[in-house]
DNA sequence: CGACTAATAATGGAGTCCTGCATTAGTGGG
DNA sequence: CCCACTAATGCAGGACTCCATTATTAGTCG
């Protein structure tokens, strides 16, 4: 974090990341662009672009035809120079996703998984779904940059998971250790509210936001915060776990929708769905389930509110599929509760939202490493793939 | 925030910054120790030292005696070429202080001011209280660099104090406006809570920790967030107003001990004390006062700690002076409805709290400004006060 | 086909940093 | 009282990066 002091080298440092910054923004730019948004003078943004060039950071694109003057040549980041791994370990599911540096999807896959396995089998799931994907995208392991593992539970700054209530002996996993014995790479840990949140952030519906408070409405209901545009993870990694105070009670909330009596008959799993289903023809009964658990849900999330006064709170999770009947009783919920009411949006993501934010983390991983002042900002590390 | 892309005299500066940061922090520090810290060549260092002498910005001190070899210069930051002017706007009363760059209080004052006295004699009420402060600290005008002032109320990001239950025709007031007629520096507003907690993290009991929640205990309790060393003020700077919320119950917390049977005759003011100081004899009426007063406090407060997670959280406000009575209940309460225990601990900055934290914001407004990348770093104002 | 436009290429000048060596101001022992 | 030792100081020389300016080139438009 040492800005500043240094070398002529490390001028020429700081500037080869000033370019690779604007550069990084998507678009291809023309030399007079980099210059301009640098302030770098244009003899300089030359020397420079032509050795990002070389080292194989950057790369020039063909140029725009039909403008005035001669054609300038453009250049754009190397997105697909290199790739990060992201997963998704939950109860009852395994996902697993490559991105490139841009956070697209080359690769990715699915498999359930049962809820009781015991942490070997569950891990070699893991890797066989990894190990599909590495062969979809024609990647070895050193071409994967870093990787970020989601999983239930609370994770502590080491990257340790501590407290899991949901798979029996996931307590404890060391998943840095075993993704570093296959992965030359720096492996981050985290929890998948968090990964969500920050999906929602960086490639979802808040992406013009820097300060929100994420929902995950689904039978195991959780929240995650996103603060100045970086996930908050607390002391202990158990940040947004407000669902454990007792007046707020998200650990019986669920029960509004599984004793709909409408629905007495029907598996635990399918009553969520059939009740906002109901909802959604008018159904009186069902209805009144939903607008109890909005009530639930919206007391929680005050809390979240008025600590934190967000300017939007995101809705995702399995549930957020039934927004289109949940949304209005939430916000009439928590409208009654809340000091300054913040922007209620709904998630699109989906379920990949905890695999993309997790792809994300990486990517910030990457980036930090590569484009912070102290590094060496070597050559781009060629990937397999065809050029 | 543009860092990085730059000239050769921006390298120059880029360098002095990170020679003026190292001295900033306390000791006197060698030519040579500067060249280490910063990286630099000793000769660079001594030409931009020297730079910094000339304007103003450090100074050299006598070199110590006694040590082997010949006798190294020594230099140190000017904490007196600065000063900041804090003030904390209450209810009952006025505060003001000057501190130099260094936060050390260089002139005080405090005024009682009537809860209901109207806005413009509330605002003459505090200017005379700045006056004395300048006339006491030999200071003119000219010579404050920053103002920050704190009051009661919701101040949105503008400065704007938009929403106060306890004055009753302070909302609205331009604070930002008001003292911009008197200095030509940058005038910050923010909520008092809010200013607390950054005094505590800065120069307070939670100076070795990044993240933590600041409950102010007193008859209006009040709460704030500090996230990374930093104020968190939400998007419409209403974070840490957990009181709000229903459930929590902090509106009418204070009846437990204003209720309180041993005391039905007392003035309101007076009970809590009162109250507290039976607790401290073992009073039984006043321990089950204490208690349920604890209970409530510990709801609202979770609510924060499960949200955020925090290390620490520091009990504050006129009730932290009962600290011994009130801690260990407080304690005992949290503990039952968190998931991970913060640390807790009592301040020990007292009434000044709040001035001393808006005397930090100040001096941070400062440091962003003079010490930032983009700045010009000109010439150090040199007050009127005796070398 | 020529005028116009805007990017490219090349040169010279200025500023900053680093390394290395001789010099200087104290300390401590004989 | 003088001398060896220590560690900081002061002063070159050399290298690198950046900028401004001017001449050149590759297209478009009339």
């Amino acid at each position: 974090m040492n800005i500043g002091g240094g070398d002529l080298r490390r001028l020429r440092h700081l500037n080869s990341l000033a370019c690779l910054r604007v550069l990084r923004g998507a678009d291809p730019l023309t030399l007079a662009e980099v210059a301009r948004r640098t302030g770098l003078s244009r003899a300089s943004a030359v020397e420079v672009v032509a050795d990002l060039c070389e080292r194989g950071w950057i790369m020039e694109v063909p140029p725009t035809r039909g403008a005035m003057g001669r054609p300038a040549r453009r250049y754009r980041f190397r997105f697909e120079a290199g790739h990060v791994l992201g997963l998704d370990i939950g109860v009852h599911k395994v996902l697993a996703a490559i991105t490139d540096l841009d956070g697209r999807v080359v690769a990715s896959g699915r498999t359930p998984v049962s809820p009781d396995v015991p942490r070997p089998e569950r891990l070699a799931a893991v890797d066989r779904a990894v190990a599909a994907c590495m062969e979809t995208a024609g990647l070895a392991p050193g071409d994967v940059w870093a990787v970020t593992a989601g999983t239930v539970g609370v994770v502590d700054r080491k990257g340790q998971v501590t407290a899991v209530h949901a798979i029996p002996d996931w307590a404890g996993v060391d998943l840095i250790a075993h993704f570093g014995a296959t992965f030359d790479a720096p492996v981050l840990v985290c929890n998948d509210s968090n990964l969500a949140a920050l999906a929602e952030q960086r490639m979802g519906v808040a992406r013009d936001v820097r300060d929100l408070v994420y929902l995950h409405a689904g039978r195991r209901p959780g929240a995650a915060v996103v603060l100045d545009g970086r996930l908050h993870h607390g002391f202990g990694g158990a940040a947004g776990e407000v669902g454990m105070l007792d007046a707020v009670g998200w650990l019986r909330m669920g029960e509004h929708l599984e004793r709909s009596p409408s629905f007495a008959g029907a598996a635990p799993d399918e009553v969520a769905g059939l009740v906002f289903g109901a909802a959604r023809q008018g159904d009186a009964g069902a209805l009144a389930a939903v607008e109890r658990y909005a009530a639930d849900l919206a007391v929680g999330t005050a809390a979240m509110v008025l600590t934190l006064d967000p300017e939007v709170v995101v809705l995702g999770g399995g549930l957020s599929r039934s927004g289109d009947v949940l949304l209005e009783p939430l916000r009439r919920a928590l409208e009654s509760l809340c000091l300054r009411m913040p922007e209620i949006r709904l998630s699109t993501l989906g379920e990949n939202c905890v695999v993309l934010g997790a792809a994300c983390m990486a990517i910030d991983e990457v980036d930090a490493l590569t484009l912070s002042a102290d590094d060496p900002l070597e050559r781009a590390r060629h990937t397999s793939m065809a050029p």
